[in-house]
DNA sequence: GTGATGTGCAACCAAACGTTGCAGAAAGCG
DNA sequence: CGCTTTCTGCAACGTTTGGTTGCACATCAC
């Protein structure tokens, strides 16, 4: 009845400073804290939390680099979570179209 | 460059709690706090906070009934909700597939 | 070595999600 | 009619989460 998901990966993705990060990850390939907060509206330590959110979930993964510490997307990870995007899309599409369905017989019987 | 959605808008489809409250109204048509609050893990309080924050949004809209407030869902409002989830899901795809070409490129000159 | 840069940790603040408790309005029933 | 039940809204409170500032520490560059 209900459609099932992880709620940890879709909190992790459900926050627009997180979505964000994904995206300029996503385009640059590799991230830090500090470069992100650069292009974003928060400051670096907002992002160094929702990086460990992000990295607790699986959606990245980080490789220290000297003083850095790089942080890339977990390919395989995003996938699922855009699968999961797609499944809860298309369940409540397909129920409105359901519901649009009955509505329009209704009228066809009102009709008659 | 980066994904524009509605925040507000995902945000209330973000929380758990209200996704699962969309999937019951959508199941049964209409609902009130205290029908939804009885298949729900929390308490009436807290469903009729969620419903107030769907109703922010437009997701879905309240007529009184005597002494209950009846709520059914808005088709168009969560058809653009649907709508957003399907461009941010196709958009990480686009990279992600975008990714694994060129990945696979690398590795096929490599090969030779 | 010294200064600049990148990071992590702790304290603090505000908003959000959840709870309990209570008061009021509408329905049901003797 | 009056009493009880039921559905609702409001207020107070606690916890988690997203955000900030401040500071200490490690690393690079000169």
């Amino acid at each position: 009845m209900t459609v099932v998901v992880d709620d940890d990966l879709w909190s992790a993705i459900g926050d627009p400073t997180r979505r964000r990060m994904l995206d300029l990850l996503l385009a640059d390939g590799v991230g830090t804290a500090t470069t992100l907060s650069e292009h974003l509206p928060v400051t670096r330590q907002a992002v160094a939390k929702h990086l460990g959110v992000l990295d607790r979930v699986g959606l990245v993964h980080a490789t220290p680099a000297g003083r850095e510490r790089h942080y890339r997307v977990d390919d395989a990870q995003l996938a699922r979570a855009v699968a999961q995007l797609a499944t809860v899309g298309a369940t409540w599409d397909a129920r409105l179209r359901r519901i649009k369905r009955i509505a329009e017989a209704i009228q066809r019987s009102q009709e008659q």
